[in-house]
RNA sequence: GGGGCCGUAGCCCAACGGCAGAGGCGGCGCGUUUAGGUCGCGUACAGUGCGGGUUCGAAUCCCGCCGGCCCUACCA
């Protein structure tokens, strides 16, 4: 729909869908954003990435959002003059595609690659300025295969191994999550609760690079939003302490515990061990066997969600057992209860009730003793109910008497390394990254079970592993086991080692594994001998800049990171980070809440971009605010947008029916030529500055400068008129690429504007003649004089102090002291 | 409970520690128009959530509250 209907602007207003089919033919047959491999080029190279998306349906508000950003910052690129390689590719293994699978009766594949094939048609519409030649789908087998050969690799290196372990299951979709995966309980996918089991799973050990993952943060400091890498902190979650092994009565081994202020060891009064951990069990003493049992039984109901509950009472089970602690050889009782986490350092904890509240709740409810060991000047815990956790001297604690905190952890820990007791370690947050899925929809795990072999790997030349593609709808319902096991000609296989009856493994990998490495694959995604070219991905990573919602904060972020490091360790490539910068936008939300079906505020990108054209839905997405903020589509104006982009329009129209190409812009209006070139430079610095609602800004009143210039000044034949005209086409060009097209064609140009188009300002044209100094009496503006740029700071004074003005405010008050900063202000301070 | 981010006109948002207002929406007015819309021009509207502090000078830096959002959550 035209904002015109007929009138005699007609022709000086733009068709949206015209210009939309006119140069997507055009971008079609040119395809000038394609990355150049040849070894001569050698223009500086970018690579930006958005987060590839998942192919749930058509793209939607969010994605519009997420990619016209993006599509700035490359377009950016490209008008400098760099090799820009800017790739795209989906995200196309995982849950929906199977549930649409059971649903319609068939098979995943379907529903995956129409959806892909719609959202790829609505990005050519969108005008993203992608290297389409270099599109992957990461549930392709020349894609997954990959996943494979890297498990393999990870498998070689120890990285990737299975253990027994308590596992979050979501008993709707019927497979494992991994803790990233579990939001307050729910599965992040259906909202289900949680609950635990104990399986065999495969594991990423994630947990070995914790420090590396720590560490390279430097690197990404001020590159990476704050809040981001707070959080990733966070999620790793190192903490300094020790490990102390506690001698338990009538057990052969001692039980380790780990803490971080052994300096209360001393008074440390039970000891606890994780209800659903295998050493409670262990532990738990004949007659003490009912209670325990009936406890277990009892944490084990409890759904995640009410576990985490806070506030939640303090309970636990006597297990009839003691542990002798090492430093002072006093009998502790052990207990078993559910506020120690079996998954958390050792599963076990030595309670010290003065100095820690949940230690003290427990042996308040349980009347278990409480030693006062750090003098903090605080109210004692046994009447008060709250722990101490401040400063002071160690008392109670035999060798440690007088000690401070800091000198007593220390200390202990070298006692404990005398008698053999204990260490200084560091303990993580982090867990294992647990990688199987019981779900058809992923990458098979390449390993072959064997009676005699054992667990055995599938030989790289075997690779891929293909899902097989006769299982479709009911046959990939879920069942507590993945479905793969339901097809027994995939599943029987003979022994790569031993040649005997074998069967595969029928798991599948978490799909975040995909995501791990595809910014790699972009640069050589036709290489048929490897994931990647190594030379290729040397060349062009990391990735420059990523775009993407904060959601991945720690997921997605965190697993690339990993990846990036093995794949450094292995040789694969040269840096240890993935992302050089990272940016996440914000969400578009409607009428202050997200979007969603149940509350009915849902707003349509088709529908949208219908009305109002790609270019008016792209500026509003990028000028409602600055990326990291959310949109509220209630708060902004697509028309308003609209009616912008036919006013710049108009300028270039009119400039272009005035002059011709190549005039010479010195001739023209200065007044105009300087605001052009200060636009150039504000724009320049905003888009760098990844402020693109100011860069717009900034182009908008260029585009009211020039219209009042046509029509209460020079006029549109005027040398200045073309030279904005001109740049409103190259600054528009990031953000509404149609208009700013068709415009620079308008303007007599042939070719796209969008290329290499950048310009850089005058520099004659930036500086003013005078500024506007401000003088202030006691921080108060008192007058303002013209002055030259470049006036010293002594004249300055001196004519500030001359003004009839200042003087009178001044009065008969003693002037203590200037501050001049020239040329811009003087403030005179009086007494 | 712990951590982080944010509070500027009716609304969305700008402002290297230096005149609080760049831009837009929505008002209002004038012109164009038979009229409406479009288009052009012009206007009004806040003293920066509250209280302290640092400074010659604070929306900006620091501390404490209030309000909103996000992350994390019995992690020893």
């Amino acid at each position: 729909m035209t904002a015109v209907d007929g009138d005699q602007v007609a022709n000086d207003s733009y068709d949206a869908h015209t210009l939309q089919e006119k140069w997507q033919a055009r971008w079609a047959k040119e395809n000038p954003f394609a990355a150049s491999e040849d070894p001569a080029d050698d223009r500086p190279r970018s690579y930006v990435v958005d987060m590839f998306p998942y192919p749930s349906g058509d793209l939607h508000m969010g994605h519009a959002e997420a990619f016209a950003i993006g599509d700035v910052v490359a377009r950016y690129r490209f008008q400098l003059g760099e090799n820009v390689l800017h790739p795209i590719g989906w995200d196309s293994f995982g849950l929906p595609a199977e549930n649409a699978a059971i649903k319609h009766g068939t098979h995943p594949a379907e529903w995956t690659y129409a959806n892909i094939e719609t959202q790829a048609e609505s990005f050519h519409r969108y005008g993203i300025s992608f290297d389409w030649s270099r599109r992957l789908h990461t549930s392709d087998p020349e894609y997954y295969r990959w996943n494979q050969w890297f498990f393999l690799r990870f498998r070689e290196r120890g990285l990737a191994y299975r253990k027994d372990g308590l596992v979050n299951w979501c008993p709707k979709d019927q497979t494992v999550l991994a803790n990233e995966q579990v939001v307050q309980g729910r599965c992040e996918r259906c909202g289900t609760e949680v609950v635990r089991r104990t399986l065999n799973q495969w594991y990423y050990k994630i947990t070995e690079y914790a420090d590396r993952l720590l560490e390279d943060m430097a690197q990404l400091e001020g590159k990476w939003a704050d809040e981001v890498l707070t959080m990733q902190r966070n999620w790793i979650g190192r903490s300094q302490g020790a490990d102390v092994r506690f001698a338990i009565e009538g057990r052969d081994e001692p039980v380790t515990v780990f803490t971080t202020r052994p300096d209360t060891l001393y008074g440390a009064t039970f000891f606890v061990v994780a209800a659903d951990a295998p050493l409670a069990d262990e532990l738990c003493a004949p007659e003490q066997r009912e209670a325990f049992e009936e406890y277990r039984a009892q944490v084990a109901k409890l759904s995640d969600i009410e576990r985490q509950s806070t506030e939640r009472e303090k309970t636990g089970v006597f297990l009839g057992r003691y542990a002798i602690n090492p430093v002072n050889g006093d009998r502790i009782p052990i207990w078993a209860a559910d506020y120690v986490l079996a998954d958390y350092g050792h599963g076990a904890i030595m309670a010290v009730p003065a100095h820690d509240q949940r230690d003290l709740d427990f042996a308040r409810k349980f009347g278990l003793p409480v030693r006062v060991v750090v003098e903090t000047g605080e109210a004692d815990p046994n009447d008060s109910g709250v722990a101490t956790a401040g400063e002071g001297k160690l008392v109670n604690s035999g060798p440690l008497d007088g000690l401070s905190k800091s000198e007593a952890i220390p200390r202990i820990i070298e006692i404990l390394a005398e008698r053999g007791t204990g260490e200084g370690t560091i303990n993580y947050r982090l867990r294992d990254w647990l990688l199987s899925r019981q779900r058809f929809w992923g990458t098979p795990i390449p390993i072959i079970h064997c009676p005699s072999c054992g667990e055995v790997p599938v030989p790289d030349e075997q690779l891929p592993v293909l899902l097989p593609d006769d299982l479709r709808g009911a046959d990939l319902a879920p069942k507590g086991v993945s479905p793969l096991a339901a097809a027994d000609d995939w599943v029987n296989v003979d022994c790569p080692e031993c040649g005997g009856p074998a069967k595969r493994d029928t798991d599948t990998m978490d799909t975040f594994v995909d995501s791990s490495w595809y910014f790699l694959r972009y640069c050589s995604p036709h290489e048929e001998n490897a994931p990647f070219d190594r030379d290729a991905i040397n060349k062009w990573g990391p990735v420059d800049q990523y775009i993407g919602g904060k959601e991945h904060a720690i997921l997605h972020l965190l697993y690339s990171r990993f990846f990036t490091k093995v794949l450094y360790d292995m040789g694969m490539v040269e840096f240890t980070e993935p992302f050089t910068r990272v940016l996440n936008q914000g969400q578009v939300i409607n009428q202050g809440k997200a979007m969603s079906k149940s509350l009915g505020n849902g707003v349509d990108l088709g529908a949208e971009i219908d009305k109002y054209g790609v270019d008016a839905v792209r500026l509003t997405m990028l000028f409602a605010g600055p990326p990291e903020d959310d949109i509220d589509w209630a708060d902004v104006s697509p028309a308003a947008s609209l009616k912008f982009l036919n006013r710049a329009f108009r300028v270039m129209v009119q400039a272009g029916e005035a002059s011709q190409p190549g005039v010479d812009p010195a001739e023209g209006d200065l007044a105009l030529r300087r605001a052009t070139h200060q636009t150039l430079d504000k724009v320049t610095a905003a888009v760098e500055a990844q402020r693109f609602n100011v860069a717009i800004a900034r182009i908008m009143e260029l585009v009211t400068a020039a219209r009042r210039a046509i029509d209460s000044g020079p006029g549109a034949a005027d040398p200045a008129v073309r030279e904005a005209a001109e740049v409103i086409a190259i600054t528009l060009s990031l953000v509404a690429p149609y208009v700013a097209e068709e415009g620079w064609e308008r303007l007599g140009h042939r070719g796209s504007v969008a290329i290499g188009n950048w310009r850089t300002p005058d520099p004659a044209l930036l500086v003013q003649e005078s500024v506007t100094c401000v003088v202030q009496v006691a921080s108060k503006v008192r007058d303002k004089l013209e002055v030259a740029p470049d006036i010293s700071a002594e004249e300055l004074e001196r004519l500030a102090l001359a003004s009839e003005k200042v003087r009178n405010f001044i009065g008969d008050r003693q002037i203590r002291k200037v501050v001049v900063r020239a040329p811009k202000l003087v403030n005179i301070v009086v007494g």
